[in-house]
DNA sequence: TATGAATGAGCATTCATTCAT
DNA sequence: AATGAATGAATGCTCATTCAT
């Protein structure tokens, strides 16, 4: 038993030191984006060796792809514990586009969003291109999974409800590239927002 | 006399050089998007001395900036000119998202799309900051541009032009996003721009 | 007793692992050579830990020439076991012969000849030298331990026994070193040997 | 005709460079042998920056080979001479013989020697087993050569010349293999060269 | 004006060896 | 006795930029 405990603990601390390099290495690419992250950066602020580091990772690409995987599950997950406690839909939506504005506008510059397309527009690889489109793939779930709460609340009508989820992405989208260089104000995403809001096939 | 035209002929041929090193460097930048051009390669394609490119351009930088703003001229060009003709509304518009349609779906692996937003994205300088907005605020324009040819035939409502304008600019971006990583369909386009047009307040 | 007993168990145990830890080795040694192969290579074919190995061995030189000294062994043994059985001379040297050409020909990829040589040619040091001397004195005392066999059954004369050894070793040599580059043919093979075998002074 | 001249000096500052490369490497390369050799040390023989040496040679390999190619056509040129001035067979034959035990035990440590084996070893790629197997050709055309111009002035049987050059060829090759392990006497040198010359088919 | 040879800082990655447990 | 996580020195290679000609 002692045996059992001690295997454990050190497969504990193993997974540990993998999360700590992890949560050091999202504050490094939120401070500088992706391609201007090297393994050095990485180490110095993880404080481990230089070969430390390929024990748990293969490379730079692949601790990326970890902290984006770890990230992206977040948001679906709430959303879906929302739908399990039948929260008013009015209520989650506001809030996720209060979220999203609130990140759009406030917290660009010590977000992932800079990194995350920079690595998406450098990686055209099959497998690389299969991530891209899964994470696409989660954001689009994600609003619709909210849309269809509205619909089970007798809220929206349930017309339209794909081209609707896509359509509000593809904008999120648009913004978040607009962000990024700066030319965004709180105007236009209250204007888009609102628009949105208008479409939404309400009862 | 002799002098000033000597003069003048030898700025020509500068110009013309310079000329010949953007087209050049253009095609390089569609092949290989931003990040993975090196001076060498535009050396390469230009057929001129590793020297003599930087009695023209300071950087790779300064390169595909004015390549850029060479292209981008060309679009609102266009839709001036049908505004000058008066060209029905319809056909104007009609035509500019089947062109973008056709762009997003066919030539983005031949286009600059990819290099401009690696550009984009890894250049946080007030300078590029600045010259990024321009770019937007073009592409904003030429639609705001087409919509107020639509008022003017008396086709449209004048009301929320600059939203409606800005809200196709960000799908655009945002449909830009996806396309770049292979996950876009036709039937996605045409959902998007039929929403787009169902939107389009007609008289 | 028991004491005695336990410990002698246990250097039995040390020794049962020293020798698993040789044969895995020496696979490793085959299929890759000797410059090629990192402690990780013989610990994944070991099935040991990382620090265990250096418990039994100090370096992967060291267990190279290990391997060496026991394969080295059997081949005089053979011999003298021949000798022993007085077995007729030309049985004897065509058997050896024939060995030889089928290591040459057929098992270069799968036998420790590139591993030797490589470790041959990258050790200076005064003990590597005479380890690689006593290997070379060994495969002449087998061959002279041969000839000496074909006088004392009356078949060879004694004249310039250690030179014609010296030769068939050289020789032997010379083409270990051809096969390895792919460059050694059947027909040159059955060359050599026959000319070897018209200068061996039979009475 | 200047623009001429200009050009050309150019070209033959680049050759003389590139050769300047290919001596000091060489030293480099009898001192160390090919393994241990890294482009650092060519880098410090040669005085050349990190960047520069790329300019001229691809990798270690390039230059090794290089330099291997430049030495190996030396010795067929010699007996070509020979051949033209129709030398005496015994002169060239006695010469080429003597060159070799020179080189067998004074020259074998500021020979390339070490350095070729190492490179053969370590290099099985079908492009350097065929460079590899050219050298042993040239080796065996010397050797051909000459006996061929014992044939040509009445001195020898042309009977069986290709295996006696193969004999030779090989048996050099194993006297080189001893040589480099220390273990090789001026007398095993002389009594080897005395067998083949028996076995020479004088008229 | 134009050339292109030369520079050297910067980065990813491997591996033998140690040592706390 | 045995483990395996951690270390850090060492190396090949690229590329923007300079400068002598």
């Amino acid at each position: 038993m002692n045996f059992l405990m001690a295997k454990l603990t050190n497969q504990q601390r193993k997974e540990n030191k993998r999360q700590s390099i992890l949560e050091n290495a999202k504050r490094v690419f939120q401070r500088k984006g992706f391609l201007d992250v090297t393994m050095a950066d990485i180490i110095t602020e993880t404080q481990i060796s230089r070969g430390g580091i390929y024990l748990y990772f293969k490379s730079v690409d692949e601790i990326f792809i970890e902290v984006l995987k770890q990230r992206n599950s977040h948001s679906l997950d709430n959303i879906n514990d929302e739908v399990e406690h039948n929260t008013p839909f009015e209520d989650v939506f506001n809030e996720y586009l209060q979220n999203q504005k609130d990140r759009l506008l406030n917290h660009i510059e010590d977000s992932l969003l800079r990194a995350v397309y920079e690595f998406y527009f450098t990686h055209k690889s099959p497998t690389s291109r299969q991530f891209q489109q899964e994470q696409f793939a989660m954001i689009k779930q994600t609003i619709l999974t909210m849309l269809k709460l509205g619909v089970s609340q007798s809220k929206l009508d349930d017309q339209q409800l794909i081209p609707l989820s896509e359509q509000l992405m593809f904008l999120i989208e648009g913004l978040s590239v607009l962000s990024l260089t700066g030319g965004l104000t709180e105007q236009q995403v209250d204007q888009q927002f609102a628009l949105i809001n208008q479409r939404i096939p309400r009862v």
